[in-house]
DNA sequence: GTTAAAGTACGAAAAAAATCGTAGATAAAA
DNA sequence: TTTTATCTACGATTTTTTTCGTACTTTAAC
């Protein structure tokens, strides 16, 4: 568990199609991204930054076959996570809070998502309530 | 008033230090950085990037005596609302819904701030009902 | 066996950001 | 008035990221 690199916007880019597809060849890569941004990438382009992902331990690969295979090297989630910790911490200065109130407080439109969310939330801290009767509170981080 | 400008990481440091002391010099700038940071900033460093973000339109300043004085020209709440929304667009496809699972759904520590983030959505939703008429039941009961 | 098609490796250019040195201006201090 | 401290402007360099051209390799087709 320890991954301190952050994906670069073009390897995250890359990570996501990995993260979608599973293990797949660099032309794949590249045909699903030139078709999700609407513009033809050089195939040389994509193959480069898949090797420098190789190279720092973001991407694994097969090279059995003329053809390598390239799969995603680290989890979805634990990525995203560190993105979004990363992210809190330096526009919302570290309130997950603050963050959700910017994101929905503006939107009058978001009825729909509130509700899920806040159903989510509710699920959440039932669980916690569950799991959390020993009275030894792991509480590492404690609150903010 | 469309602000299209995204910071760049360090405009974005900056920013932040304008929003927090209000207007400001250069000098009173790359010392607070300094001091968050904990290295040492040559004054220089920020000087040509707060030059930037001038002409960029991400700060107006005053120049009438010799030392300019600096202030935010956008606001704090538009402009991470907008680093926010590109961010769950490139990490969650856009939805906040996923954004907010991932965000609290791997902590077991933050009953705390959990319960906040759900009282404050309660309150939106109540919000909402007053303004918003449409169809749109409130399910307390059911589940998904 | 040659040729053509599809890959990989690699270097380097282009683009974007960040950093800093130096020159010259201004104002306060001596 | 001369010196000193502080400031701006500007160019240049460095670093990071993205992009791509070219050469070589391997497989498949002829």
């Amino acid at each position: 568990m320890k991954n301190n690199l952050k994906p670069t916007e073009a390897e995250l880019e890359i990570l996501q199609v990995l993260w979608g597809l599973g293990a797949c060849t660099v032309r794949t890569v590249n045909d699903e991204l030139s078709k999700r941004k609407g513009v033809e990438i050089g195939y040389t382009t994509t193959l480069k930054i898949m090797q420098l992902m190789y190279e720092k331990g973001l991407v694994k690969r097969n090279d059995e076959g003329k053809t390598h295979i390239y799969e995603a090297a680290v989890s979805e989630t634990a990525t995203k996570t560190q993105l979004l910790d990363k992210f809190v911490a330096s526009v919302f200065g570290g309130s997950a809070l603050k963050m959700v109130m910017q994101a929905l407080g503006g939107k009058q439109s978001n009825t729909q998502e509130i509700s899920e969310i806040r159903r989510f939330l509710e699920e959440m801290e039932n669980k916690q309530d569950d799991q959390d009767h020993s009275n030894n509170p792991t509480n590492k981080g404690g609150a903010k």
